[in-house]
DNA sequence: ACGCCCTCCTGCGAGC
DNA sequence: TGCTCGCAGGAGGGCG
């Protein structure tokens, strides 16, 4: 579910309790998300100080001072729980266990933090740290939009000769990796490019000038997420979702926000994912 | 290579 | 109140 400013958001939130601290304790509740837990993934984090937490696309990576990195991917459905904190991030007390609670890793700060995924899409692996880019998720990923390998040249060669409508296109996680689609929607919206249009009968200028669009959308998204993090700290410490305003995305029937503009939101289907756009900015 | 469709799984709200 | 239906933010895999 969560896309790229939701992931940033869940990272940022996860780095005070677990960059530098020890995992005291990993529990493992059952065999597999998606796909099987690599071997013995539960001795294999307990003891182990996380020396960085980063992301990539919609992966978080954990570095682990074994020399291995731990992959975590929230799918549409997963969440991260923290609560017991002793630094004082977040203050919350331990939950009893709820439904769901696949993986729990106990710090040594006696922070607990629980990755909860109702869905079961999310996984989770474990990786040499030298070669984690060469991961069967990670190697073919296109680049990061708020990177320097996102830009203007890229997507237009990128989307060059493409059939596909545009929105396709950009969920395509091997031309840009991290859009989903509400981000999607959002971006051609504020582009005003209709999400069936074709990619390769976009302008070289419309083109580019989804660039700055795409990392606007995704910068503002994550401020947001910012906010909503210290919500978090007074609230429930639960990270995966937060409160956003959109412009488009899920507002079917609902006025256009463009000044002047009196056309109400559209819904319609593209290869099984709802698109929303307004009729008449979007051409 | 590309474009299209299906699939995994559970939960929730709308509508009857 | 209780059902059934449609829908959900991801993404790999198989097909033509």
């Amino acid at each position: 579910m969560p896309e790229l400013p939701e992931v940033e958001t869940v990272r940022r939130g996860l780095a005070p309790v677990m960059e530098g601290h020890v995992i005291a304790h990993a529990s493992v509740n059952r065999p597999d998300l998606r796909w099987p837990f690599p071997p013995r993934m539960a001795e294999r984090l307990t003891g182990r100080r996380v020396q960085a937490l980063r992301r990539r696309s919609k992966y978080i990576l954990a570095d682990l001072d074994s020399g291995e990195t731990l992959l975590i991917h929230l799918g549409m459905s997963g969440r991260m729980l923290v609560s017991g904190d002793p630094l004082g991030v977040f203050v919350h007390d331990h939950p009893a266990p709820e439904k769901h609670d696949h993986v729990v890793l106990e710090m040594e700060t006696g922070a607990r933090i629980t990755f909860n995924d109702p869905r079961r899409f999310g996984a989770m692996d474990l990786m040499d740290t030298a070669t984690a880019e060469a991961h069967k998720l990670l190697a073919a990923l296109g680049p990061e939009p708020l990177g320097n390998d996102f830009n203007e040249p890229h997507l237009v060669a990128a989307l060059h000769g493409r059939n596909t409508p545009i929105k396709a296109a950009l969920l395509d996680q091997h031309i840009v990796a991290g859009l989903g689609n509400i981000y999607v929607c959002e971006a051609l919206y504020r582009a005003r490019i209709h999400p069936g249009r074709k990619a390769g009968r976009i302008s070289a200028r419309r083109v580019a000038a989804l660039v700055p669009i795409i990392r606007e959308v995704l910068a503002d998204a994550i401020s947001a997420g910012g906010s909503s993090l210290r919500d978090f700290r007074q609230a429930d410490g639960e990270l995966g979702y937060f409160q956003h305003s959109f412009d488009v995305y899920g507002r079917e029937g609902h006025p256009c926000r463009t000044p002047g503009c009196e056309a109400k939101i559209r819904r319609i289907v593209q290869s099984g994912r709802s698109s929303f756009y307004c009729p008449s900015c979007q051409r």
